[in-house]
DNA sequence: ATTACTATATACCGAGTAA
DNA sequence: TTTACTCGGTATATAGTAA
């Protein structure tokens, strides 16, 4: 379907069109892509009459670079191999223990998510979350989670102050079932939040420091 | 060019194919492809025209696997796709460690910019700062970090001396949090100060020559 | 139930060319 | 130089059907 999409974006990403508009005739978008100049402006036109890019047609050269949907596409396909690659079902995430800011805690207990966590994850998860530094090489990972997918926990308010989705994945560690809880509007992070039904740190006799691996299931 | 394959080989490798024989009719792969079952069946006769999957014609059902070949060709597109998403959201900037020429401790230590800091940072930083000469290859993304975006930190006046505005980025080195800092009005320049809750020479234990990565957030 | 042939319909590509 | 028409040739997909 958007098989032939993909091709375009990938090569538009790679010049930096994910970042800003880049510079791309079609003539070089077409050398890249091993098909002719007319062939490469009319998948341009494609490609934005399907809202994966954003176009200024400038006098001489346009400038391209990909929308929030086009992003989403390649992120999709990225997901797939990294599932074929990794693992088949899960995405290993490796890190080591810390002590959080106690906001977890602050979350986990309100009674909105707590309800929701029970009904949408299958437990009732204790009141604390174990916080892991993500190794920097599985950060991309995490990232990948952020963006999309899961099972989301609806935001509400209360007091007037706003709570957030939290998106989550079902995840294990050491066979133990958790989850991961990924703030929607979380800033940049290497920081990720594991809520379970067991007191982890009690459990599994961790302490700040240790090297865990957690395998999340991407459904 | 193997564009159309792709999409066929990947459903065969999630489905377990990168590991061993799968059993898949001709009309599975259609439906999952999103095409006909005449279709599939030819797409399956070019795979292994093509050498990219092994193929057990048994009597009632058909059992495929990737080859070498299949299997590199998509590890080869995931690897694409890793170029892009690693670098979305960070840049890695390499240098090595050098000795400023207190410069920015000056700075840090201006409660001004301390408080800014702290504030904006979320941690107060240590009296002094870790000078990196970028290596030559990287100096563009430092360029591009001068350019614009980050986090700013307001300059002020004193004693009739003016202090100009701070560019910040988030950043870590060896997943310890730090930020660069970048003076607004500063000349060209391969050298990037790095402010940090601690000392980082001690902490990481660097000295001059030695080799390191930042990761810079781009938020 | 399969896989895969043939014939026909459709989508795609690129040459020529206009703006 | 660009981008992007039209149009004709080719490659790709499907329906019908055989084995």
């Amino acid at each position: 379907m958007n098989d032939k999409f993909v091709g375009a974006l990938r090569i538009i990403a790679l010049m930096g069109g994910i970042h800003d508009y880049i510079a791309i005739s079609s003539r070089e978008l077409g050398d890249m892509l091993g098909m002719s100049q007319q062939s490469a402006s009319k998948r341009i036109l494609e490609l934005l009459d399907k809202g994966f890019i954003h176009r200024d047609l400038g006098a001489r050269r346009q400038r391209i670079k990909l929308t929030d949907k086009g992003t989403d596409l390649l992120r999709k396909e990225y997901l797939e191999y990294q599932k074929i690659f990794e693992m088949r079902d899960y995405l290993l995430i490796r890190g080591i223990v810390i002590t959080g800011m106690g906001e977890g805690q602050y979350y986990v207990t309100q009674s909105s998510y707590q309800e929701q966590f029970t009904e949408k994850l299958g437990f009732e998860p204790y009141d604390g979350t174990l916080n892991i530094r993500v190794t920097p090489s599985d950060q991309s990972k995490l990232d990948s989670l952020r963006r999309g997918g899961g099972i989301v926990i609806k935001g509400f308010e209360k007091n007037g102050r706003t709570f957030g989705d939290v998106r989550c994945y079902p995840a294990r560690i050491q066979s133990i079932d958790c989850a991961i809880a990924i703030p929607s509007r979380s800033h940049y992070s290497d920081v990720m939040e594991i809520v379970c039904r067991y007191h982890l740190r009690r459990t599994l006799g961790l302490k700040d420091g240790d090297m865990v691996e957690v395998r999340v299931s991407l459904l």
